[in-house]
DNA sequence: TGAAATGTTGGGGCG
DNA sequence: ACGCCCCAACATTTC
């Protein structure tokens, strides 16, 4: 009998085990199936993660662990450097093959291709597949064969590109098990989870982990917010937004289950639902944009997309930075989104382009301390995505947002937060003013802030900038670096 | 996936 | 009836 030898399906960030092209080619090869996931120490695999993304992969690795066990496939865990970690459990399983979904991070491209190399060089097969974007960064080409640099053109090439964007279903059980007793390391010494203090209350109370979290937020949004989509996502009290950025981070769901889903939602209306599908999806090829800008443009975490950004004059001023972190800056929805942020690992999209476009030009602090700030904090904190966005708000990106958009962090709140539901869910020591003035405490007479309790700059803290000097004062630094 | 300044238009009050 | 002013509403331009 010709019995098949051992496969390792290496996991990082397609941490699930439905739609997931590696693990079912692993597992379709016959013989035993091991998972691994390497955390990643000195940098070989990218940008070290964040704190918050920490305590997400602690959670999205347990419930993946469980979903393996009941295909009978074991997961080792390992810290380390992948080029000599791999080998080596390849070598201790005696696999035949290993298996993996691509990483689009130039620095992870160059960490896999080294640890391909090295496998090969063993003789064992060795083979990759896309189980993360809808389009791989070289499959939207120009005309001319270049790369697309404009979301636009980008996303409607991508759209045509006829990509089969069907989610691959659950993998079959692998027939025959074998587990490794003292390979791996126990995910708990890895500490990913804060003890003293505990700070992932916040965290534990709004999100879940793995597969069934992923799909029954999904779900929950899809028949409840769905409708409406495409205008209701504005608006940060209202629930027309998925929530489903933290289970795409890891890969808990796929971007194509994601878009599947909705598509399937969306038919079963009868079409009404077709301008929401279509916007929706148009988000999901934003992170397919960000990634193909990432893939072709490798600085583009650290370093402005458009040069004559090198020299902008932004302001050092950790002063005005810790305001602005902690969501002290006497802009209710300004603060409301930080405190958000830090309370949940989330913050609405709407809220994240004002808070990003306040730091960046109200306050003229580099977009790299936002961005950072952000990678730390979010739970779902994006190699691309992340420092994409944020160039794009502050207009040094590619495609970005001209850098005189600048939002009034007033009448934002006014036009999507005009009932100031959002705001004072998270800044409930101004709740009881009157929607009208709740934007701009400050305007409020002695005998409104009297009547409210709020004693600015004691209670609740007076604007660290007043808006309008702030806007002058950015247009006329945006004018000194204009060719 | 802005905001503010500036320009234009048209209705209404009024002498 | 007419010109004039005011101003809201809307459109265009500029940052």
């Amino acid at each position: 009998m010709n019995s098949v030898g051992p496969s390792l399906v290496w996991f990082r960030n397609d941490l699930r085990v439905s739609d997931n092209p590696a693990l079912s080619a692993a597992i379709d090869r016959g013989g035993p199936v091991a998972g691994l996931y390497v955390l990643e120490l000195g940098g070989d695999g990218g940008r070290p993660l964040g704190l918050a993304a920490l305590w997400k992969l602690h959670g999205a690795l347990e419930a993946l662990r469980e979903a393996l066990d009941k295909i009978n496939v074991p997961l080792i865990l390992k810290r380390g450097v992948s080029a000599k970690i791999l080998p080596e459990v390849a070598g201790q399983i005696e696999a035949e093959a290993c298996f993996w979904n691509r990483r689009y991070e130039p620095s992870a491209i160059a960490a896999d291709k080294r640890v391909m190399e090295i496998l090969k060089a063993s003789k064992i097969d060795v083979r990759s597949w896309n189980g993360s974007l809808m389009v791989e960064p070289w499959q939207v080409k120009t005309k001319s064969g270049g790369w697309f640099k404009v979301f636009t053109p980008f996303c409607k090439a991508a759209r045509a590109a006829g990509v089969d964007l069907s989610p691959i279903g659950v993998p079959s059980v692998a027939l025959e098990r074998r587990d490794f007793p003292g390979l791996g390391e126990v995910l708990e010494d890895w500490r990913l989870i804060p003890k003293s203090p505990d700070w992932a209350g916040g965290l534990r109370a709004n999100w879940g982990h793995g597969e069934e979290a992923a799909r029954s937020r999904l779900s929950d949004f899809l028949s409840d917010g769905f409708r409406g989509y495409s205008e209701g996502r504005n608006f940060p009290a209202k629930s027309n937004v998925s929530g489903i950025s933290p289970y795409l981070r890891f890969g808990e769901i796929s971007a194509r289950q994601t878009r599947h889903a909705a598509l399937i939602a969306a038919d079963r209306a009868n079409g009404y639902l077709d301008s929401d599908f279509e916007v929706f999806e148009r988000e999901l090829y934003w992170r397919d944009f960000s990634y193909n800008l990432l893939f072709h443009a490798d600085e583009l975490p650290t370093s402005n997309f458009q040069a004559k950004f090198d020299n902008f004059p932004w302001r050092s001023d950790p002063s005005d930075f810790d305001a602005w972190s902690k969501g002290n800056t006497g802009y209710p929805i300004v603060d409301a989104g930080m405190r958000q942020l830090w309370e949940t690992g989330w913050m609405h999209n709407r809220v994240r382009m004002i808070v990003a476009s306040f730091l960046t030009k109200h306050l003229m602090i580099d977009w790299r301390q936002g961005e950072s700030w952000f990678w730390d904090t979010l739970i779902d904190a994006d190699a691309a995505s992340n420092p994409s966005n944020w160039q794009w708000v502050a207009g040094s990106g590619a495609d970005a947002a001209p850098y005189f958009r600048i939002f009034n962090p007033i009448s934002q709140g006014e036009k999507f937060d005009g009932s100031a539901e959002y705001v004072r869910r998270w800044v409930p020591e101004i709740a009881t003013l009157p929607n009208k003035i709740i934007h701009a405490p400050w305007v409020a007479s002695a005998t409104q802030l009297e009547e409210a309790g709020i004693q600015l700059g004691n209670t609740y803290p007076k604007p660290i900038v007043d808006h309008s000097a702030a806007r002058t004062r950015a247009l006329s630094a945006y004018q000194s670096i204009r060719s």
